[in-house]
DNA sequence: TGATATGTTATCTT
DNA sequence: CAAGATAACATATC
């Protein structure tokens, strides 16, 4: 899934392609996934492509940003060839190239946002994990506020932005604790720790370019996959040995959402 | 056929 | 009232 590795890859990769280029025309194939006036930014240089959270922002010249939530299945292809099945959207660009936003399940979008609505917009995220203000007294005092599994803290994104499932899972794994854990019961000792592996598993992922598990949607935007699937310790592993202990490794539920861990060695 | 996958939000419940 | 729990969204795949 795009979560915070991938859409920093697919950002960048965007912002490196397509700085300066202008948007000549917007095609929508499916109207649910593209929200505003596409007017609006034909003809408008794009200044640059940022992240914030899982969303990707192209930055135009006009004071407005197109905004882009990937959610599940969403992928952001630069291409040159013809819109496929699961289009919804194409952007052709001044280089001749074109912009396509394929999204089997539909559940992303493409929104023009004013650039002063953004700030609004900003303010229902929480901080995001590579800012210096993600410390782990700032998580201390989060978790310190619930007793939800720790697990779903992470997964809220008004707390910290961009964490999916799949980090999520990695990242108390290599921390030693337990997803259930009820959030205000980690000691200092722990917090600090799952800070410290939150950020180390996203910088390995976007050094690898992000995670294709199986055939999911997500690619780079040459449309080649990220290969951090294969360093994954948990995710998806049940029923497998656990590569730090040799426990087996479980899977349970919270909040609807698949949980993986190791019994033995996550406390 | 039904279970499973998932980010976010709407809605129901406590 | 707020926090928490759960359903809904759409569709493919196992």
């Amino acid at each position: 899934m795009p979560e915070l590795p991938e859409v920093e890859t697919i950002s960048r990769q965007l912002h490196q392609a397509l700085k300066g280029q202008k948007i000549i025309k917007v095609t929508i194939l499916s109207a649910k996934n593209f929200v505003g006036n596409p007017q609006e930014v034909v003809g408008q240089r794009i200044i640059a492509v940022e992240r914030r959270a899982k969303m990707i922002w192209f930055k135009l010249a006009n004071n407005l940003t197109l905004a882009v939530h990937l959610k599940l299945t969403g992928q952001l292809i630069l291409g040159q060839g013809q819109p496929g099945k699961y289009t919804r959207v194409f952007i052709d660009l001044g280089s001749g190239q074109k912009l396509f936003f394929n999204d089997v399940r539909k559940f992303g979008w493409m929104k023009v946002i004013k650039n002063r609505e953004l700030a609004k917009m900003n303010l229902d995220f929480g901080l995001e994990p590579f800012d210096k203000t993600f410390t782990s007294d700032y998580l201390k005092k989060v978790f310190s506020r619930t007793s939800k599994p720790v697990k779903l803290v992470l997964l809220d994104q008004t707390k910290i932005a961009g964490i999916g499932n799949i980090y999520a899972n990695e990242a108390l794994f290599a921390a030693g604790i337990a997803p259930s854990r009820p959030a205000k019961g980690l000691s200092n000792k722990e917090i600090k720790k799952l800070r410290a592996e939150i950020l180390k598993v996203l910088q390995a992922a976007i050094k690898y370019k992000g995670t294709s598990d199986r055939d999911e949607a997500y690619r780079q935007i040459d449309g080649a996959k990220g290969q951090f699937q294969n360093f994954l310790q948990v995710y998806r592993r049940q029923g497998q040995k656990c590569p730090r202990c040799g426990g087996m490794i479980k899977r349970i539920a919270l909040g609807g959402r698949g949980t993986f861990f190791c019994s033995y060695c996550q406390k």
